[in-house]
DNA sequence: AAGAATTGCAACCGCGACGTG
DNA sequence: ACACGTCGCGGTTGCAATTCT
């Protein structure tokens, strides 16, 4: 018997999103909250599968997400953390506030493997390319070689923690990356030596970059993001009965989200946090982004595509959502 | 200038995990 | 224990944009 398909895919367009589907997306997320993907196309009037809604959200719609390039930090800590966790994107993009699995996994593919064997770095196994693999000795060397990297490590972290051994970042730009290889050479476990530190918690793994990513990150902390939770998103009764309507125009859809805004972020579990999180969960750039997107003369021009949208090709300077680094987007919210 | 090759990224696909009845 | 539905993840693909020849 063979796997059902996710959904009913006659009549269920694909390819890329148009303006009026992220338009009607969007504003039923607003309003009703991310819950049940499967039924999240009927009830928001679209032809898509609840996948294609879900990744279409979580990859692109999502309000917190960062645009743009890698910075060189966040660069630096998915070659760490994909070092300690191999390819487990989520949970790598899940130490990166903003960025989503699908970026940094498309950004691993085309930018820092490249970067990596340019320095000799073998990009799945941290090693220098030069370095020759080991011969297992016995079924559990050929285990271990085997293990994903993050298993490896769970044992000498701790040996690591009590060596105090001197961190080894990687800057994938400095250009006396050659010596740093000998380094690695030197410390035989390349890997081993990583600045990440994992405490494994049950099945969970809690990572612990053992440099600073507070500092990194001018302040910005993962765990002050506000994520969007179901019961977050609060839409005001004023303009919820209209934008409730997968068919409302644009207008109302702006009123929601400025009154969405008017809203305070609150967080029950911290009184700090309140305070920090009582503000605009978007900022103004992300209101005047999509006042572009559901602004159908601007937006989607051409189909709907995406480099329409944001005009990626326009200098970062102008684009809205784009431009928000690491740090000015911090700066912006906070 | 034009065609070919390459790049970058959004979106899709299939599988496994998990929850529920 | 099992079947089923849903969700999330990682690998892959398709195609527009860009670069090269």
């Amino acid at each position: 018997m063979g796997r059902q398909p996710c959904c009913d895919k006659v009549g269920l367009k694909k390819g890329p999103w148009t303006a009026e589907e992220d338009k009607r997306l969007i504003n039923f997320i607003l309003t009703n909250g991310q819950c049940c993907w499967r039924a999240v196309p009927k009830l928001a009037g679209l032809l898509r599968c609840g996948k294609s809604c879900r990744l279409r959200w979580t990859n692109y719609l999502r309000p917190d997400l960062k645009r743009g390039l890698l910075s060189e930090y966040e660069e630096k800590m998915v070659i760490d953390l994909h070092a300690q966790l191999g390819n487990r994107w989520s949970k790598i993009a899940s130490h990166l506030p903003g960025r989503t699995d699908n970026e940094i996994k498309n950004h691993w593919n085309t930018h820092i493997k490249k970067k990596l064997k340019k320095m000799g770095i073998d990009p799945l196994s941290h090693k220098p390319l030069s370095h020759k693999p080991l011969v297992p000795t016995n079924a559990t060397n050929n285990q271990t070689q085997n293990q994903p990297i993050e298993e490896q490590q769970l044992q000498p972290i701790q040996k690591e923690q009590q060596n105090q051994q001197q961190p080894l970042t990687i800057n994938i730009n400095d250009t006396k990356f050659e010596s740093k290889i000998e380094d690695i050479e030197k410390q035989e476990t390349s890997i081993e030596s990583s600045t990440i530190i994992e405490v494994k918690e049950k099945d969970d793994i809690t990572i612990i970059p053992s440099f600073d990513t507070m500092e990194l990150m001018d302040g910005f902390c993962i765990d002050e993001v506000p994520m969007i939770e179901p019961n977050e998103i609060i839409v005001s009764n004023t303009s919820s009965s209209t934008s409730s309507s997968s068919s409302s125009n644009s207008t109302n859809f702006l009123e929601d989200l400025h009154d969405l805004l008017d809203f305070e972020w609150t967080n029950n579990n911290n009184k700090e946090e309140d305070n920090a999180n009582n503000m605009a969960f978007w900022d103004d750039d992300f209101i005047s982004s999509l006042n572009l997107l559901i602004n159908d003369d601007d937006y989607g021009v051409n189909n709907g595509k995406r480099n329409q949208e944001f005009d990626a090709h326009a200098p970062l300077s102008n684009n809205s959502r784009m431009v928000t680094d690491s740090e000015s987007w911090a700066y912006d919210l906070f």
